[in-house]
DNA sequence: TTTGAAATATAGCACGTGCTACATTCCCGT
DNA sequence: ACGGGAATGTAGCACGTGCTATATTTCAAA
């Protein structure tokens, strides 16, 4: 039977419309998407300035071994965001490339929202690594709104 | 070897202040620490608003099963930051206090930020809940500037 | 054309973070 | 005081994300 010698958690409260829950749930379901974001991102970046993305320069630039880099591809590859064949370079599929796009577009407009509201350049870069991932479109949009109407 | 049928990426470049390498990496590193601040927070939220936290509480919350929230349990006192005994409530330690003020400090103003700039309350808390863990002093500090500078 | 160093792949370990299934303990109502 | 349902704990699985060590392949210089 439930304790009553402490009010139940479950009783007492207006049923708020978003929930403890519900948050941390959203949470842990980004958390689970933004390391291919990451990868797709930077996939996206060594092609435009190599034509193709080796797993060396991909593990060098995420400060990881290349082991690591190479297990993480091969589940992009399952996931359908890129295609690669042995011994080769790593290419983004359709679904890779507006994955990409779509982080980037983020990334940059989470960086212009920082520096707008003060934060150093610097930090504003280091912050926003971790924090694009988080941002919803909705809120997106709002940065978006608040940087056009300013300067 | 090194291949040179494409330039290389360690070449013809003016070293930047802050490397890729470094922003991932200490992304990674928030990564592993996010969930503890998450349940630091939230077992200091049940501790004042029942005297104790009892992990079907702090399970139903995060929206977990109980033996995901027992074992993320038994990692914080590894760590020093919970006391607990068998059946009985989870307390924070002096570490695991501190830490929970920090994280719901910083909770607070990543909100109050996000609906500064514009943000719905409702995406504000949805999206904070992910962002607040990527938010580092310097950024925070700037945050706090920009809400004295307004009304 | 041979060959050796760089690049890539694979094997296997550790640990985190989730789950389900099952065992144990607690404590309220009777 | 005791019986049973709720709470808690434990075992074991799956998979992700990192690592080191080792094997394999590629390609450019000799
Ligand atoms: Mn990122
Ligand atoms: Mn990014
Ligand atoms: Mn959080
Ligand atoms: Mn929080």
């Amino acid at each position: 039977m439930p304790r009553d010698d402490l009010p139940s958690a479950a009783e007492g409260g207006i049923p708020p419309e978003t929930s403890d829950a519900d948050r941390f749930t959203n949470a842990r379901a980004i958390r689970s998407t933004a390391l291919f974001e990451d990868y797709t991102e930077l996939i996206a970046d060594l092609s435009e300035e190599f034509g193709e993305a080796r797993i060396t320069d991909i593990a060098r630039r995420l400060g990881v071994t290349h082991p690591t880099a190479n297990k993480a591809v091969l589940r992009l590859k399952r996931e359908g965001l890129v295609n690669s064949r042995p011994y080769r370079g790593v290419f983004l599929t359709e679904a890779g490339a507006a994955m990409a796009r779509a982080v980037k577009a983020r990334h940059r407009l989470v960086v212009r929202l920082l520096i707008a509201v003060g934060v150093p350049a610097e930090a504003a870069e280091m912050d926003a690594e971790g924090i694009e991932h988080y941002v919803s479109e909705t809120t997106l949009r709002a940065f978006e709104a608040y940087l056009n109407s300013k300067g």
